[in-house]
DNA sequence: TGCCCGTTTGACCATATGGACAAACACCAG
DNA sequence: CTGGTGTTTGTCCATATGGTCAAACGGGCA
């Protein structure tokens, strides 16, 4: 209460320090194969310093799962029937790839957890994005039925859009191999928004 | 030289049953998550033992890999310039989930290989993978070229078809959260090779 | 029978790591 | 200046785990 005014702030500083390391770290070696240390020494705090701001390594990493929902999930909220459905749809697209370009940290961990079977997400997921998904296919699928969308299944299509999307970020290395190239040129980027949505756009479009 | 009729029978087969153990344990929990001592135990082996089969966990985890790699490239060896492009396409979707269906262990460890920067497939995917997704890519574009498919990035149509089907089996529990089924369903397994089928054939045919 | 070689085991060790803890520190109110 | 509160650090410990090693085992061959 008292020491607001020089404390508060490098505080918040402090913790949003470290879960952005330990997002780093847990994005790319997992929660197993990253170390308290580690996490510690990226963020420039010593170990015993972390362990004040997180109780335990469990803490902390279900704290940068939680930061992380909302990112995955922003995009999807934009869903709404009132615009164009190919408009939506194309906005979508380039929204995660976006996020795949520049959360790619975020977009590895997420599926990393999923994976693994999401033992700390699965709630937020069966509420959440359970809820949030139903309401989009519902719209979705309200397209379908006015003829301003070809018929497809609305959960497959949401499936596809997000597989393809967080492609480019879970499988950078991949893509990189491939081709060379990452997101963060701006030219593969358009080529990569632009292609995504062709085939999409097609193949859900009325002809 | 000697004993090879009644070891080598067992001997092999030990050495698949630590494989199979590690493979779902270490697509499961990752390499750092995942303990000798649990492979051995699900295997049915000591550890000493595991580790008179192999030199140490990282040998075990690279063996597992490249068993991996076979079983993730086949479908694609398929591609054939010969055939009808809508044809090899909606075959190569329907093999693909049918990996994802009936090993979801491989493709999710090579999902979490890639994510982590593939230190031990790298240079495969340099190699192998590159040559023949050069290959594949210009047999998908000699379609394009002959006007049998509408005109699409070879790459990025691979990268979707990739990041489309696996997410069957990567993101599982997200699916199995968000419409309660399994690929395991064949209903379920049928519309979603439809669905897919559906909006990729679209957006890659020819009006 | 007795030996050899591939296999199997249990005991043991070195290390890494999560985390507890108490002492030290910084800063402010009175 | 002094006490109290919130912060920071270094030390220490328990445990888990990868891996070693020598001894034991077992079946085929001379």
């Amino acid at each position: 209460m008292v020491t607001r005014k020089k404390k508060a702030a490098p505080v918040a500083d402090k913790r949003s320090a470290v879960l952005q390391a330990a997002l780093g770290l847990f994005s790319r070696y997992g929660l197993h194969g990253t170390s308290v240390d580690q996490v510690a020494a990226r963020a420039g705090v010593s170990k015993s310093n972390l362990l004040y701001y997180f109780a335990n390594k469990e803490e902390l990493y279900v704290c940068v799962l939680r930061n992380l929902l909302g990112v995955w999930l922003a995009p999807l909220r934009e869903f709404s029937a009132e615009q164009d459905p190919q408009q939506v749809i194309a906005d979508y697209i380039r929204r995660k790839l976006e996020v795949s370009r520049d959360n790619p940290d975020a977009s590895r961990l997420f599926c990393l957890e999923i994976i693994q079977g999401a033992p700390l997400l699965r709630d937020e997921l069966d509420r959440e994005l359970h809820a949030l998904v139903i309401e989009k296919s519902a719209v979705i699928q309200a397209w379908v039925d006015a003829g301003r969308l070809a018929p497809v299944d609305p959960t497959h299509l949401l499936f596809m859009l997000w597989a393809t999307t967080q492609h480019y970020a879970d499988f950078a290395v991949q893509v990189k191999a491939l081709t060379g190239q990452t997101l963060a040129n701006p030219e593969f980027f358009e080529r990569t928004v632009v292609s995504v949505q062709a085939v999409v756009l097609r193949g859900v479009g009325v002809r």
